[in-house]
DNA sequence: AGCCGCTGTTGAACAGACGTCAATAGCGTT
DNA sequence: AACGCTATTGACGTCTGTTCAACAGCGGCT
């Protein structure tokens, strides 16, 4: 017998890191980013603490790469598919988001909290994330089409747009927990004509 | 002489509590509220910890107090004076708002943050005193005029008028940092149509 | 004036979590 | 079967929140 020995479990760096990624943001569902201690990770994880240390430097910038994890699987999984009309297209993207906002809503109110929350880097990754996230609707729309409604690029617009972002995250959320008699489709083209309506002038 | 003695001032439990409270926001301006400890608190203020614990039962208690209190504040300088036109205002209790934002800016800006970031007394805090001021606006229009307008109010409006508030924080927060070439009067007028443009039918 | 009691206030002690680092032990290589 | 690389540990130091029994300012009472 080759003594089943004491839980030291040796891993490569990947699937290691993988793992603490992986935990992190499932712990992130149940919880508040800062109640997903380095403790409680370790306990979790089955590891020291000390190996914590060893692939993120420190608390905070273990909390920003689970933030950046969770923050990338709402991107890829929101992708929208091609349609043309660009108002269908953005109620379709904007029904993408509202459906994953459902299924993973626990852990989608704590990431928005922990980054609306949280230190200066966390919040620069989500702002990054939201911005990437409304530049894509408007690739697809085309500059073209929204110059023929009166769109144009400008740092205006922008400062517009992340705020329409902002409305929709927030409606988005409060509607999930009470639907307040809306359908999905209401509520789908409610937020889609509010983008023209605030950013058209 | 009758002994200098050591620092120990003994206060009424009133004055105390106003003291405590009022370099606890005085502090939030300069730092994050989590970054607002107790040990700072009681440094600061020349006390023990201790005696902020039969004050305040806890830091999260004492947090509670600071937000609720500078929340207060918001809500009684921005009061608005009256006006006839509904929209008009609409757009002159924006700007209140806004020139509140710009004064106070740093200090704002940690408030928002730890409230949506923080707990859920801290979130429920906050929630309210939004509520409180878009309610303060509704009443101010009067029901009569916003019927005209095909605004009536439900749960589906609530609903929306929250959101339009979570923009209104969103893009004016943005401003204040970089106008992006927009006047204080073109931003008041964007907001304020923006709200009818979200809530009518 | 001097004692007394109420209570605002302190400071020591404990707990829990972050962060460091030298020592330890898997696991592939030879 | 020994060796070396490195993933992993665990003990230690520190910082901050929290508790609590003891202390002391201050007004009232004799």
């Amino acid at each position: 017998m080759t003594t089943p020995s004491t839980g030291r479990v040796r891993m490569s760096p990947e699937s290691r890191r993988e793992q603490l990624l992986d935990l992190g943001t499932r712990l992130l569902a149940t919880r508040t980013l800062d109640e997903v201690s380095i403790e409680l990770l370790a306990e979790e994880a089955g590891i020291s603490r000390g190996l914590l240390y060893h692939y993120f430097g420190n608390k905070q910038e273990f909390h920003a790469a689970v933030v950046r994890r969770a923050v990338e699987d709402i991107y890829a999984i929101t992708a929208p598919r091609g349609i043309e009309d660009p108002l269908e297209q953005l109620a379709v993207s904007l029904g993408a988001y509202v459906d994953y906002v459902k299924e993973n809503y626990t852990g989608y109110v704590s990431l928005i909290r922990a980054a609306a929350g949280g230190n200066e880097e966390l919040r620069a990754i989500y702002q990054q994330a939201r911005r990437a996230l409304t530049d894509r609707i408007f690739e697809i729309a085309g500059a073209e089409q929204l110059a023929e409604l009166g769109v144009v690029d400008s740092a205006a617009t922008r400062l517009l747009v992340d705020g329409w972002a902002a409305l929709v995250e927030n409606v988005v959320v409060a509607w999930v927990e009470d639907p307040a008699g809306l359908s999905r489709d209401e509520l789908l083209q409610r937020l889609a004509l509010v983008l023209p309506a605030i950013v058209t002038r």
